[in-house]
DNA sequence: GGAGATAGCGTTAACGTTCACATCTACAGG
DNA sequence: CCTGTAGATGTGAACGTTAACGCTATCTCC
């Protein structure tokens, strides 16, 4: 007795089901419609209960039974059918995810470690990608989210508007902000940027520069804010002054814009730049105007991409890790998702930390 | 009377529903179980079904009747379910996107291109990442997504191995490659890397370089293969000699490790590179070496990441659009998903094209 | 003025699960 | 021998939609 081919498609290998009791002789008559838990039952000789209960692990159930069930699963080759789970649990299994800006290194890291663990937590993991960071543009992931039955969201939330957008979900759908802004209504995760700033800040410092410049992100992006904070705490602390700085986009591009300005200012010797992106842009600046990293000027940057290391020079900046970042966002949703919703504990910080690598020496 | 404030938690504020007839008197009586379709019938006096046919716009349907029934729904705050909809037109609205190295500027742009089109065709997407390219792990993946009953497949597919896999997705459900190994049995897409290493060779051999040497990707990932071959064809077309060659790994370190090498032979005056990152180690190691590009070395890069534009030198290197490719391949998923099947038309390419920036000049 | 259309609804039955029971054995204790 | 209990299984009713009809009016045309 052949092996039951289903429904062999312009040359495609169809699944090879095998069986050590005799079960698959008229198991696959009718590839007409959907195997369901009926079609499983009856071949198993069980009632459709019962195969719930084997598939769902839940007791009472002989071996034999449970055997003989599982058996006529791989004949049939029978997979649940989730829309049907999910209309009589109401729970989805898919936690949602809002993303912004996800071509960047950090935010696509993010994503990576979130989908991972969150695969591994057992749900599903469904995108919504934002254009924009407008109220309106978020809304319309949140709803999109919603309207798959989400059972949490998280949310990559760089900027304000989208942890106030978070507040919009519907009751009893948690959701988790990472790397946002805190607005005391969403848990939030985040790197710690200030202390991540008064490292750069402080290494640059230490090295001897009098005061140190700073091309920071977009001023709308709470990153962007903390690490100017961090940054000026630092100079305050060390009664350093505090020169103006210029907002740059994150890009290399804007970053070397900004850099061209500090470029033709003689007294900077040291610039801390908001991202690694900016940085690569800054030493192209310098590098044109004939200041040499890091012997007349020294940078340093953030984020520590994967790239980072091999500027020209080598670039030291804060490291912060994106998918661990990820990883405990999924741990915090689901924490919520199963065990009592837990008490807001305030923003968690993850300490990023310093590479030394070769863009900043000591002051000329 | 008061505007309807619905389960007003930890403070956040409730979604305001206004109505322009005298409904939102008793709707909110009951936040007890969630609203359904019965509940915005028997508020707008009419059965569950005439709701659903407003909800989907068919037609017969009276203008106040409509009226009436999206002011109940506006009221009631009611969002129609996915999963009861799924199970009765086992239509998930959902394609699945299997991805692999995500973190890569390539692969997330790519991600980004097909949730934005995938949204606009009006189809959620459902993420499944994959560690390793080995079968098990893809097949684990297409399980994944089966699972949640996709309506289709894309997959950003560099290696054989998973256009293999997906020869194992259930008859009926479409998918489409892209970047990846053409097998025959899937629609494939991507740029058409051949040309694009014609491009680059020919470009440094038109410098008058005696020949060019290649630091490719990984042998199993076909886009370095096809780079290989673009490069060793235009090479010998121009009966220059074709020197040995030394796979890296994509990354910016496996670039610095072989251009140490290249950098040690005397003879190579220009190389190019398997992708952007390899040729940035590749730069930093000829600068180490105290050969300086372009004007003792050229380098070419395959790629164009926003950040090529600032590396020292700037990068002359292949565009390609990822965005792009992204939304080409959902067109033709959605093709195949709506019309007719389409006959599997061979792989579509894209046309990359040459940047000229400052890495490659005349031969010395 | 009766025979069709047709627009505008309503009724009932799926869809494939899980949940809350009911049932039926076997076996122990009195 | 009867009762109680627990394990193993089956039964029927949800879950919230859409699909396939069915039923009224109203309108048109000879």
């Amino acid at each position: 007795m052949a092996a039951a081919v289903i429904g062999p498609d312009r040359g495609r290998p169809g699944p090879v089901a095998h069986s050590h009791l005799g079960l698959e002789v008229d198991a696959v008559e009718a590839p007409l419609r959907k195997v369901g838990m009926r079609d499983v039952a009856r071949l198993a000789g069980v009632s459709h209960q019962t195969v719930s209960r084997v598939l769902n692990d839940l007791p009472n159930v002989s071996a034999s039974t449970r055997e003989r069930v599982l058996d006529a699963v791989r004949v049939l080759n029978y997979r649940r059918n989730l829309a049907a789970r999910t209309l009589v649990t109401s729970r989805s299994r898919t936690i949602g995810l809002i993303g912004f800006e996800t071509t960047l290194a950090g935010p696509a890291s993010m994503i990576y470690g979130i989908e991972k663990a969150a695969r591994e937590a057992g749900y599903y993991v469904s995108i919504a990608t934002v254009r924009s960071l407008e109220r309106h543009a978020v809304l319309d992931a949140v709803e999109q989210l919603c309207a798959q039955a989400v059972e949490g969201i998280i949310a990559i939330a760089p900027k304000n508007s989208v942890a106030d957008a978070l507040t919009q979900v519907p009751v009893g759908t948690p959701a988790v902000g990472v790397g946002g802004a805190d607005d005391g209504f969403v848990p939030m995760l985040r790197v710690d940027n200030v202390r991540g700033a008064c490292m750069a800040t402080s290494h640059l410092l230490d090295l001897g520069h009098e005061t140190v410049h700073h091309v920071p992100g977009p001023a709308d992006w709470p990153e962007a804010r903390d690490r100017i904070d961090g940054w000026r705490q630092t100079l305050h602390a060390a009664a350093a002054p505090v020169p103006p700085i210029e907002a740059g986009d994150w890009s290399a591009r804007s970053g070397y814009l900004r850099g061209q300005h500090l470029a033709a200012d003689a007294r900077v010797t040291a610039v801390f730049c908001g991202n690694d992106h900016i940085a690569l842009g800054v030493l192209r600046a310098f590098h044109e105007a004939g200041r040499p990293v890091p012997a007349r000027v020294s940078v340093v940057g953030f984020d520590d991409t994967p790239e980072s290391g091999f500027f020209l020079p080598p670039l030291t900046t804060i490291h912060q890790d994106f998918a661990e970042l990820g990883r405990r966002s999924v741990e915090l949703l689901v924490a919520q998702l199963t065990g009592a919703a837990v008490a807001n504990p305030g923003p968690v910080h993850l300490s990023p930390h310093l590479v030394v690598r070769a863009s900043a020496n000591a002051a000329p």
